[in-house]
Parts: structure tokens; sequence; C-alpha cells
DNA sequence: TGTACATCAGTGAACGCGCGTTCACTGATGTAC
DNA sequence: TGTACATCAGTGAACGCGCGTTCACTGATGTAC
């Protein structure tokens, strides 16, 4: 049954949000399109009309959760208060709804055609954000802290969730709060 | 053909480490069981008589990897020395033997089984030597910056990993190297 | 504005391939005499 | 020490399931008159 061209375009939007949530809590690999269309709230069939393959679902998913988190760090001031909410134990518990890079780091490492690209861009634009915020120091320096603070977020938030003990995942969480949330940073 | 037990024994070192090898290169569904054992030079068929499933065989490979990279950080006598060397282009292009953490950190938060709880008693381990290498501060404070370095060398690895740039890799590596590798760390 | 027809978004069955797993078989190893 | 037989590590074909992809079909939408 055909539907309108409004309602079509709010499925490939639904088909892409929910991906996009499906692929940070299962990885690339570990969601089929079968299940992906379900949660959407569509057949499996239908999938070819909106998208040319999974990769290319991929590539578009990854594409807005990035561009979804850029924005969701704009909201934020300053550097330590970034860090403070990217790790929080909200943000720890809800990957499908959370970072990108913390998610799906070494999945797109892996991962060809334009994933990679897409992230490439993108982080260059977080990078200068970040970098903005810093307020003391030299251009140069100020850069390098940004890029090393970002890495620290992102490997606090993979290793509190890769462990299986919550009393450790809190402790690396905090530990990390009180490094990188702190005012010298 | 039947083979000896030392051969035998030997076969299963070698799938073993074929396995923790092509895991951090692909992730665990990025290489089938068919790959692994010929690549170890033996047949699939024969798989069976050495593992009970491909998650043990996860579960297996994980471990070991994780305990060489701990024989690997022990070699280091400063925090600085490790954190030139984990963030060195050499470990950056050689996924295949290098930190296990930063190659399937958010594959391991995702698998079920036995490889989240080894990561976390390892992971632990790790902590406290990397906190021993720690020079100057009180004993929590010394914890935390232990992990907060960790988290920051993983996510310094993954990144620029992820990255498709080449020029933007060595920046965040170097970046990295000058904040972690720096003395008053 | 109403009618007739072409378009096309979505459906669900089917296909084919890859992969984890099983199994009958082979032949060298290990052991009992 | 030599021989006969049981054991069992490894082989390769086969199975079954899941998943990406295709396709004939449906019926509501959009359009031409």
């Amino acid at each position: 049954m055909r539907v309108s061209q409004e309602q079509a375009a709010r499925n490939r939007e639904r088909i892409l949000e929910t991906a996009a949530r499906l692929f940070r809590e299962n990885g690339f690999d570990g969601v089929g399109l079968d299940a992906i269309m379900k949660a959407a709230g569509l057949t499996h069939g239908g999938f070819y009309g909106h998208f040319k393959s999974k990769d290319d679902l991929v590539d578009e998913a990854v594409i807005r959760a990035l561009q979804a988190s850029g924005n969701r760090m704009s909201a934020h001031q300053t550097l330590q208060k970034y860090a403070q909410a990217y790790l929080s134990e909200r943000h720890w518990a809800d990957r499908g709804n959370g970072c990108v890079l913390a998610a799906l780091g070494a999945d797109m490492a892996r991962h060809a055609g334009g994933v990679r690209a897409g992230l490439t861009v993108y982080l260059g634009i977080r990078i200068d954000r970040l970098a903005n915020l810093i307020k003391h120091g030299p251009r140069a320096r100020r850069r390098q802290r940004a890029i090393a603070t970002l890495a620290g977020l992102v490997g606090a938030l993979t290793l509190a969730r890769a462990v299986d003990d919550p009393a450790l995942s809190r402790e690396i969480l905090a530990a990390a709060r009180a490094v990188y949330g702190a005012d010298d940073v």
C-alpha cells in the first residue's frame, strides 16, 4: 500500500534513527535489517526503497548520530561541564543514544566505506570546538589538551562499559570526572 | 590422521594465538572459525576437538591477549615510557598484536559470557600496577590518575585508528604523547 | 470538482550465501600383551 | 623389543539457520483530463 510522500520521508527518518540507536547498542554486525525495520514499524522488504544497501544505511546513520552528539556538546559552555555530563552514569547506561565514538569506535576503525571519512571531518570540527572551550595556554597547547581530553572521555566511557563490575565502572567514571572535569584542564 | 599429544597441544596454542590476532583485526563477528582454523594451518572440522564453541574461543583468546599486554606493560619502568610506547605509530599500525582494550573495547562491552569478567579482573590489576608507577601524590589520587591516563591511552589509540586521515591520526597520537607521556602526570 | 489511470511505498515470500556446528571417516599414536 | 588393537586428532562433506538482497504483488497516492 502506497503512502504519502511526507509519510515516506518520516519513515526514512525513523529507519535512520532506529538504526543509529540499534547500531550503537549492538554493533554494525550485531543487528540485522529485519530487526531495524521491525523496530521502525515497517517490514524488511521496503528497506531498499530507502537505501542502497546495509552499508549505505550504516554510513548515513553514523553521520546522523555524529551530528547529534556534536549538537549535544555545543550545549555545554565549559569543557568541565561537558566532561561531567559525558562521564555521567546516565550516559554510561544509555549506549543507544550516547556518544558514537565510545559505542562504535573500534567498529568504525574496521569498517570500510564512508563511515571513517565522515568521522574524520566530524572529529576535526569537534576538536576545534573543544579547543575553543579551553581558556589558558597558547593555541597549539589548547588543541593538544582538547585532543587528549576527548580521548580520555571516550576511553573512560568505553572501559566503564566494558567492565563487568558496577563498582569498578563507577570508579572509572569518577576518576575520569575528577581528572578531566577539574578546573585546571 | 591422529597427531601426537604434544602436537595437539601446540595446535591448540596456535588456534588461540591466531584467533587473538584475527579478532583484534576484524572483531569477534568479523572473522569465522573457518578463517581462523585455516590461518592456524588446520581444517575447520577439528575445531570442536579443542573448544566447546566459538564463544568459548573468544573467552580464552581475549584472556590470553589481555595477559600478553599486561606483560608488555610490565616491561616499562615509568608511566611516561609506557605511554610513549602505547601511543607509538608502530602500535597504531599493528592492531592484531596490540592492546585488546583499544581493538575490542566496544565489542567486549556488548559481548555476553566470560570475556567481561576476565577483563574486569585484568583491568583491576593493570590499574594497580599503573598507580604504582606514579611517583607523586597520595594513594587515592595516584589511582585516579592511573585510571584517567589508561583511559586517555585507550581512547587516543581508538580515535587515531578510527579516523581516515593519517595526518589527523598522527596528530592525535602526538597530542596524547605530549599530555600523557609528560613528566608531570 | 470529479473521475480514470499511472505511479510507487510498502508487503511478504523466496533466494543464495556464509557461518557455526555436527558427523562419519581416516590413519597415526599410544598401549596392552 | 615387537605386534595387535584401541584411541582419538584431524578431515571434509553436510546441515540448518540467519541475514542481505530480490521480486511479484497490493492498494493508496498523485495526476491528467
